[in-house]
DNA sequence: GCTATGAGTTACCTAAAGGATAGCGACTAT
DNA sequence: ATAGTCGCTATCCTTTAGGTAACTCATAGC
């Protein structure tokens, strides 16, 4: 990841704020992944690679790695026949959602304005 | 961009948003040059450039179109000696500062949260 | 004529994100 | 013995973001 080296007076740290919020949230699944497990609660590898179409194996554990190494979800290995390993949101977690209401708001209006699709 | 296949349910239009927004704010360079269009108002290429060191003529170049495509700026060409443009945000960008506002509180918490930094 | 300035553009290169496919290791069921 | 399940990992490949450096175009001053 780059440096972020920009000009504005009030607060380097805000900068710096923004993008490791905008870092931690970017990239192609994982507020996917997010919201998913905030609609089911805990939801195993497979259930994610199921609810997230698309999604490889090797993908999904790279986010969830990153998203466990922030705090944002718990990873738990289960005693079961096959092993199964489930996810879940920490309570941290729900610092993200006035982000993500912010974001969808935002993005609502803009889909409005700028494509006249909803 | 790829498309984004999600399934939570409460909301398809509500994915396409959230992903929406984010595309539009994430990179390396958008919200930067955002920020430093709300503190000073109005600026030209040569000023932003100045302003967000490191930014290369091409990538702000490719940035600013983008922008300006989704109605976040203007641009102005100027009857100066060499041409000079000015860019300026327009008043539909103030929709983007709840987002940034949480994206910044968001991040400010996580730098604690993690890093142990500010 | 030569050089400079502002706002780009062009061509080339590198690193990272992400997709496709296959396989592993532990176990179980047939 | 064979095949299947689950949660990965390994290898390879393509696409994209972003950087470097040089160059264009119009004009203007020396």
């Amino acid at each position: 990841m780059e440096e972020l080296k920009c000009e504005s007076r009030p607060g380097i740290n805000k900068q710096l704020a923004l993008k490791d919020a905008l870092e931690l949230l970017s990239g192609k699944w994982k507020v996917c992944i997010l919201t998913n497990l905030y609609h089911n609660g805990t939801l195993r590898f497979k259930d994610i690679i199921a609810s997230s179409r698309g999604i490889t194996p090797k993908v999904l554990s790279k986010e969830l790695q990153q998203l466990e190494e922030n705090l944002l979800i718990t990873r738990t290995v289960n005693n079961t026949k096959p092993v199964t390993v489930s996810y879940a949101l920490t309570p941290y977690a729900t610092e993200t959602q006035p982000v993500i209401k912010a974001l969808i708001e935002f993005g609502l209006k803009h889909r409005m304005k700028i494509k006249s699709i909803i």
